[in-house]
DNA sequence: TCTGGGGTCCTCTGGCTA
DNA sequence: TCTGTAGCCAGAGGACCC
């Protein structure tokens, strides 16, 4: 499999076994902080932390030197700038972020057209497919490597294996720049040592229940009774512990995923507690997952609210919406209702709206069209006002009111070119 | 020390309905 | 008609991930 390379990270040799393979797990070093040594080629081989220098920030993502300090994301940055006083705080560039993203996103897509995004910074690759064509899972890892550093400029840390979770594994163990490949029949033995933690789902409080009863390892996990893992973790919790424990991991690569809920949230600078600066926040949040959702071409049956007051406690309410809307005057309408019915006991120091129960625009019952109007009809409409007004006007009365809609079939016919 | 923002998924509870 | 119950769903809260 691999062996450790001095540096703490356990990396694969070139001609490493990688038998009955097929799912790679790549994941970016440091990403955020990568991108920026890119772009400012003075700070490399330096401490750095992205995020804001002051308020009430916390860390992005640290480069490994500013790691070694005992630096990590999610750590606020005052206490960050405490374990590292030398470290350059740079402030987050979001869309160069993306930008490089996708160049990487297209490097996994030129060995398979089977990536699974799983956020800014990593994906998961089924090449079982892709052998004849560029050899086998541990060739593939290693062009994959070799192709980002050289395309894009920053490195990657790449596991090969037989599942989505040990691919996931294996890929944590090579960071950084490291490659880690488990054979298929070495999985157990690849996993059985490692600690319940090291699983991906088991957080901090599982692994705390999981260890207070002396389950530690992941052979601890296996050699336990389903029955006794139910108690501890859950019943959906259990069987998926259960299953992950003996490298059974049963999903696929999946390539296109749809969005469940859409939302935004805001921490405040100071915490706050005039209702109408809360109630403006609230519909300023509304108004910006409108325009998320229209983009995206759904709308919202339910709305959700989360409040967090001064003392870090956190209430979050939900409402159903009368019909689904993209509208964010009815978005921020039933965030307000919402928030009328909270005790508001201390001030606020954070506030989002979040859609949720998302539906393509016009499935929940309202469109631009009569309920009797045919497929063929609805085309006519459309091209017509799109000849007359163009597409803007199109976009924009998708999101009228109901009252100027009409019923859309529960069960629209697709249009005869994608039958 | 003092905890961001954007998500997903799970559990628990209570109301409604058959 | 009343009662018990199972199933479904919405809502609240929390754990977890990056």
């Amino acid at each position: 499999m691999g062996r450790a390379d001095g540096s703490g990270r356990i990396v694969s040799s070139a001609d490493a076994d990688d038998t009955d393979t097929g799912i790679l797990h790549v994941d970016m070093d440091a990403f955020y902080a990568s991108v920026e040594e890119l772009d400012d080629p003075s700070l490399r081989g330096k401490a750095v932390v992205i995020g804001a220098p002051d308020g009430r920030s916390v860390v992005s993502s640290a480069s490994y030197e500013a790691r070694r300090y005992g630096v990590r994301s999610a750590m606020p940055m005052g206490q960050a700038l405490r374990l590292c006083p030398h470290a350059i705080v740079v402030l987050p560039h979001f869309e160069r972020y993306q930008s490089v993203s996708a160049q990487v996103m297209d490097v996994f897509r030129s060995f398979t057209p089977l990536v699974e995004p799983l956020s800014i910074d990593e994906a998961f690759l089924d090449v079982r497919g892709a052998r004849r064509l560029w050899g086998s899972p541990g060739q593939i890892a290693r062009m994959i490597r070799e192709k980002i550093l050289a395309e894009v400029g920053i490195t990657a840390s790449v596991g090969v294996a037989a599942t989505k979770h040990v691919a996931k594994m294996a890929s944590t163990m090579a960071k950084p720049d490291g490659l880690l490949i488990v054979p298929g029949p070495r999985t157990q033995e690849f996993l059985d040592p490692k600690p319940v933690r090291a699983i991906w789902g088991i957080g901090p409080k599982a692994a705390e229940l999981l260890e207070s009863r002396a389950i530690r390892t992941i052979r601890d996990v296996r050699e336990t009774p389903v029955e006794v893992l139910e108690r501890v973790i859950g019943p959906a919790g259990a069987q998926r512990l259960a299953q992950l424990a003996r490298g059974f991991d049963a999903r696929e690569v999946q390539t296109t995923r749809i969005e469940k809920s859409i939302g935004h949230e805001e921490t405040f600078d100071t915490d706050v507690d005039d209702v109408d600066v809360l109630r403006a926040e609230l519909l300023r949040l509304a108004d910006r997952v409108a325009v998320r959702l229209r983009r995206a071409g759904v709308e919202a049956a339910g709305v959700a609210i989360k409040v967090r007051f001064s003392d870090f406690s956190t209430i979050t309410r939900t409402l159903t919406l009368a019909e689904p809307s993209a509208v964010g005057q009815r978005l921020g309408d039933a965030a307000r209702e919402m928030f009328a019915g909270v005790d508001r006991r201390l001030p606020v120091r954070l506030i989002g709206v979040r859609a949720e129960r998302l539906r393509p625009a016009g499935s929940g019952g309202v469109a631009l069209w009569d309920e009797d109007e045919d497929w063929k009809k609805l085309e006519g409409t459309l091209d017509a006002t799109l000849a007359r007004f163009g597409r803007g006007a199109v976009t924009r009365a998708t999101f009228l009111g109901r009252e100027d809609r009409h019923h859309l079939p529960s069960h629209p016919r697709p249009p005869a070119d994608s039958e």
